[in-house]
Order: structure tokens, then sequence, then C-alpha cells
DNA sequence: CACCTAGATTGACAGGCGTCGATGTACGGA
DNA sequence: TCCGTACATCGACGCCTGTCAATCTAGGTG
């Protein structure tokens, strides 16, 4: 733990020290999150759902207005719910996803707040 | 543009038509933004620059808390900086880097909101 | 039962991105 | 003026990811 290989130097430009304030598992947690959010097709996904009549939209809807195949649409989704920001509901033969404003919330509290 | 391939099936799921809330051009910018914050070791760049005594922070108080080699951090700083996130001031021999809080609200309120 | 449809899964391919070593540039000190 | 240092840039390599075509699974309907 003991950091020796500082030199003795004394305009180093009097830095923090290597106390790092995030560490790298919670980076990369925080990452993974917002990975699944920093992508245009999913973006519009959610835009997409988000201004569906009761909140919710199945997949049949979201592949025409995308201009994508519904195997893309279905990764996107798989994507979106393994990260928790959508929540799914089979409901006969149709899928229907919804939003979870909760981890929409947990995301916007997480980014850097000066 | 016609679309025939439907069938006359009356039960399409009642879908919200072709109408897309978020166009293509606007969920790239927006993506663009997003992935630059969606990096492990860039949110650990920002958490350091944030905690550092005077909100600021030169580059050779970077490389060392994160293990990582000069030139990738720099990198990375540049990559904040062009998204508009960090700010750079040469100062003498050194250049400080600043986060732009308001670019961080921009984020934030860019984000789906139910 | 057989058939159709909605959706998930698989495999493959192209492009993007994080990382490093090597080199370039500019500022300050002797 | 020459040298050392701080930082940027370049080129290359490996991995990750978005997309598609093809296939599989399961629920509804005749």
């Amino acid at each position: 733990m003991s950091v020796v290989t500082q030199g003795s130097v004394g305009s180093t430009c009097a830095s923090t020290g290597p106390a790092v304030p995030l560490d790298r598992g919670a980076a990369e947690d925080l990452a993974d999150l917002l990975k699944a959010v920093a992508d245009p097709t999913r973006l519009q996904l959610l835009a997409l759902i988000a201004a569906s009549p009761a909140g919710e939209s199945c997949v049949c809807a979201l592949t025409e207005p995308l201009g994508l195949t519904q195997p893309t649409v279905s990764h996107h989704l798989r994507i979106l719910t393994r990260a928790g920001l959508l929540s799914r509901e089979q409901r006969g033969t149709w899928a229907w996803y919804r939003l979870i404003p909760k981890r929409f919330a947990e995301v916007r509290a997480a980014l850097p707040a000066p």
C-alpha cells in the first residue's frame, strides 16, 4: 500500500496523491450502466417506449419505426433489461416493455455533480 | 413507402405507429455525449479531478493513481474535453483540467425522465 | 393436430475503442 | 544555447459491440 515512488523534487505540481475517490469496481459498474444508455438506437427505443400510450410497448411496435430487424431490437431490449432500465412482461404472445424510473434516477445521481 | 406486408389481422397489438419521438441525429449526439462518460477510466478521471483541492488537476497527478500510461490518460482527457465536459488551461509547462458543471447538468437533463 | 406469428437465440462479420510504445512539441532552467 | 520535463500525437494491436440472416421456442387459432 505504501507508495514511495514519488521522488523528492519540489516542483511536482503539488498533486493530490494516489488516493482514488472512485475505485475501479464501482467505476466499472457505473460505466456498464451508462454504456447501456450510451447508444443512439437504445436511446430511441427508450424514447419510443416512454412515449407509448400506456408507458409500455411490445417489440412489434419498435422494429418498424427504427428501420431495424427484429433480432437487433430484441438484442438492445435485452441489454436495457439487463441494466435494470426496462421491465419485461410476457402477456400472451407479446412481450411488453416499460421503463423503470427509479433506475434512471440512479443514473442521474451517479453522475459527477460538482 | 407503402407497407403491404402487414396482413389484415385485427390483432396487431395496437402500436403507436412509426412516429419516433427522438430522431436519429439527436439520438446520436446524445449517445456521443454519454459514451464519453460511459467508461470506467474516464469516470475515475472525473472523480479524481472533482476531488482535487482547487477543483482542477494536471495530467501528472492523474497517471499514477490509475496505473495507466501518460498517452492513455491524455487520450481520455481529450475525449472528455471534446465532449465539453472538461476545460483545459495551459499554465506554464503543465496543463490543468477542470470539470464544466453546466455540461453535466445537460447530461442529466437529457436522460429519459418518466 | 398443424399452422402461423411474436419473440429470443445463435453465429458471423465489420467497425469502433481502449491501451501501449515510440515519437513529436513546447516550455523552463542552467 | 542545450537539456530535461510535461504533455500531445501517431501507429499498431486486441477486444468489444452493433448489425444482420438463419434458426429455435412458444403461445394462439383453425
